[in-house]
DNA sequence: CAGTGGTCTAGACCACTCG
DNA sequence: GAGTGGTCTAGACCACTGA
């Protein structure tokens, strides 16, 4: 029931800032006069107010103090699990196909967008994803082989080269972008739909060090949606 | 150029993470025993570990201790911002086009969604937001005017909608999906495209206690692209 | 019940930057 | 120069939960 220290400054000082107490580009009080105020250590006020900056309704520098936001940046934040466990968690059964593994010099097009060298070669994969046995997403995927030589070995029949990246290499950084789509003569006849059909896509590149591990482009069947709090 | 402490010690941490030195579902050392291998005081390595546990590498449990997560989920921070700045911030120039303003009683299918009592009523606003002239989002919205009456007297055709109820009611929480879908025959007029064009699309809920201020739904442009780096 | 993480405190020094 | 937030410390108590 009883809720951290720092959550009950950080309501306090959020509903003061609904409340229009301290409207957008005002200045709020000094940490040290919150702590006073609501008798808690600096830390706690500290705390409090970092969560508020990092979720962008406050802009904080030394010296110049605390002002509320003008123009809040809403954060929505995504989690992007495995997608074996997203079909799980929804209750459905997983399976996956994989419709092509092939070892190939990299294509022209990915060379720069990979940062690869002419000649190197990459996996390039064809996935489709499963959920009740109806096609769930579409998967195409390039690995880069000389980042992770293991990809060789994995038994991508029984895990997804999607998973299997997940736990080889993990929190590793890089892009992804979201669009939409309309389906191609490829992945409509995979997704089970008619060319031209309107597909949620992301397209995410995975780097380590200089070099990417790997570029895929996930298209997702009819009706799927991504969904978050703010 | 020197970071902070508890930046060196996360960073730390996730070498060894990266180099498998405990790998997915190992039990790492506690604080105690971290702080005092790396020399600090156990707060920072408390702030090092609940960062990387935010982000999803970590599962942490009292008395059960810190271990490496098995299935790590990626989660991506979408910045939101209000579309002029979005726009403005691609060297675009931005305008609106109020394209309908009609003051009106819920109608069935919102008072579920929005919680709302019969009768209730609702501002409904379409409008187009133009990025150098040309078609850049088209916005669905019902604001509702008993949560947030001031949006009567806005002054809609100068400041868009959007802009407006987020500088007036700031960080309300709210559901937020997206998802591709075809264009309709208005949302294609409005965007000069064909219909059954794939359109990025974004449904948004905002609430401020028990009942929605806003409920919106954005078609972008054919070619919208969602970015962010994880 | 014992060990872990979760939180808090009081105090300190530092980095930054506004006036 | 001075006031702000950024960070760190040493210590403490507590809540949770596995053994």
């Amino acid at each position: 029931m009883s809720r951290p220290g720092y959550a009950r400054i950080r309501d306090a000082v959020l509903a003061r800032i609904r409340a229009r107490e301290w409207p957008p580009g005002a200045l709020i009080p000094a940490e040290a006069a919150l702590a006073a105020e609501y008798g808690v250590a600096r830390a706690t006020v500290n705390r409090a107010l970092r969560e508020l900056a990092r979720s962008g309704l406050l802009d904080r520098r030394r010296r110049a103090g605390t002002r509320v936001a003008l123009n809040p940046v809403r954060k929505a934040t995504l989690s992007i699990p495995v997608t074996r466990l997203e079909v799980e968690s929804r209750g459905m059964a997983y399976r996956h196909r994989l419709l092509e593994r092939t070892r190939r010099p990299a294509p022209a097009p990915l060379l720069a967008a990979m940062q690869l060298k002419r000649g190197q070669e990459l996996l390039h994969l064809k996935t489709l994803h499963l959920a009740d046995a109806r096609p769930y997403l579409f998967e195409d995927r390039w690995v880069n082989i000389a980042a992770v030589p293991g990809i060789l070995q994995a038994p991508l029949e029984r895990i997804s080269a999607n998973e299997w990246l997940v736990q080889n290499v993990p929190m590793s950084a890089g892009e992804i972008s979201f669009q939409a789509t309309g389906a191609g003569q490829e992945a409509a006849e995979a997704l089970d739909t008619a060319p031209g059909t309107a597909l949620f896509t992301i397209d995410r590149t995975t780097w380590a060090g200089t070099a990417a591990v790997t570029r895929v482009r996930l298209l997702y069947a009819p009706g799927y949606r991504m969904e978050t709090r703010i």
